[in-house]
DNA sequence: TAGCCTCATGTGGTCTGACCACACCAGGAG
DNA sequence: CTCCTGGTGTGGTCAGACCACATGAGGCTA
């Protein structure tokens, strides 16, 4: 198919280097004449590539503007999952127990690795999570530390599977936050310090014993409410 | 932005109910007319969904013409994992740590569920494996083993990014191959059926170590290898 | 009547050319 | 020197056209 040859083109000349994350693209006119393609199946491409989190779109001019080559590996890993979550081909409950089989073996290698800066950033997380009252607030702060604390472990793939499996199922999380949301951001507050305590000590086991029983237990509090589609 | 009118419409559509799998969506100039945008616009969205492995579209007339739903959970993740790797932000060894953890899990999974029929799958691919002995055919039933075999755990999420990881990586696999074939060949079948039968014996600590020793060892003959970029 | 064949129909695939909003920045006005 | 104004190039969107293709109804042939 034609339209595929942006991608392969793309691919290809990120493999080789010729062009690399920060670069620009072509203007999408030019790069039709290029390839010897229209317009608009140039931009059928750069519509899919910037799906998966590849380049990053602007209008106007100057140096921010056109397509630009970006690396957010969890873009596309999100949107995938978030429409066949939608689809109901994957259930909620198998995306929470690989969450619970990954960020386990996280925090148990980031207990390896306890002199990574990246704690600190999950450190400085948790005390701002401590002023957000508001639920919104208080779950994207949470959802980051959850991914920072995964990114610690030093696994870039596992970091980017772990920041889609959050941002995919974040529209459920919302939906069946309780009312009364004080007490369960208490419990949540004390969980996220004691596990992070425990990565910090270096006890592995124990970091990943509370990691699981945390969110294990978010999620059953969840399911016994409504099932929430949204 | 408008082009997204589709992917939400799609994603509602599915989240709602009254789009399933296997139903066919309009067509793109009636989609157009029914969201209010233009078909160019329309395709755009479509290509995406596409990409995502939501819907797949096929020219002509007849009931498998059209766009239709399907559930191919592992495309979308595939080409995001795959783009980001040609761009050098996902390290291949990652890929193959993340292999390793969620291939581990899911053996000793399946060790728990032994009477899955999905194993009796993977024991005929084996058994198919004997016959092939061009590198290409054999690599792709062995990626199909691994891959059934990560589906007898019964976590839909962890099949789809099993596959995703091994389709990403296949090119890199094939490159890699050695010259003399079939010793490693021999190597492989034999160490694919240990871990089939710990499986099946329900020994899931054996199962695991000997699948992690098997893509460990295939990896670390491969590294030692040229890098191999295509 | 039974079977073959043809063509109208509707699908996605692609192209062309146009207009818009936007952001920048060079160059003129004060 | 400062302000502002218009030229320029970017992506965003649209309308309309033509193509290849697969189907299936209806006519044609045996």
């Amino acid at each position: 198919m034609i339209r595929d040859r942006v991608l392969r083109h793309v691919e290809d000349e990120l493999a080789s280097g010729r062009l690399r994350v920060g670069d620009r693209l072509p203007g999408e006119r030019a790069l039709g004449t290029q390839l010897g393609i229209s317009r608009a199946s140039v931009r059928e491409g750069i519509r899919v590539l910037e799906a998966m989190g590849v380049i990053r779109t602007a209008v106007g001019s100057g140096p921010d503007a056109g397509a630009v080559v970006v690396a957010d590996t969890a873009a596309g890993i999100t949107s995938a999952l978030r429409l066949h979550l939608a689809s109901n081909t994957l259930p909620v409950v198998d995306v929470v127990r690989t969450r619970l089989l990954l960020e386990g073996w996280a925090v148990r290698e980031a207990s390896r690795r306890r002199d990574d800066p990246t704690l600190d950033a999950a450190q400085a997380l948790l005390d701002e999570m401590d002023g957000a009252d508001a639920v919104d607030e208080f779950l994207r702060l949470d959802g980051e530390f959850h991914v920072t604390l995964s990114r610690a472990a030093g696994n870039t793939v596992v970091a980017a599977i772990m920041t889609s499996l959050r941002g995919a199922i974040h529209g459920y999380v919302l939906a069946a936050a309780p009312h009364d949301w004080a007490p369960t951001a208490r419990r949540l507050r004390r969980q996220h310090r004691n596990v992070l305590a425990a990565v910090r000590a270096g006890d592995g086991d124990r970091a990943a014993q509370l990691v699981e029983r945390h969110i294990e237990g978010f999620y059953r509090a969840r399911s016994t409410r409504s099932a929430g589609s949204t």
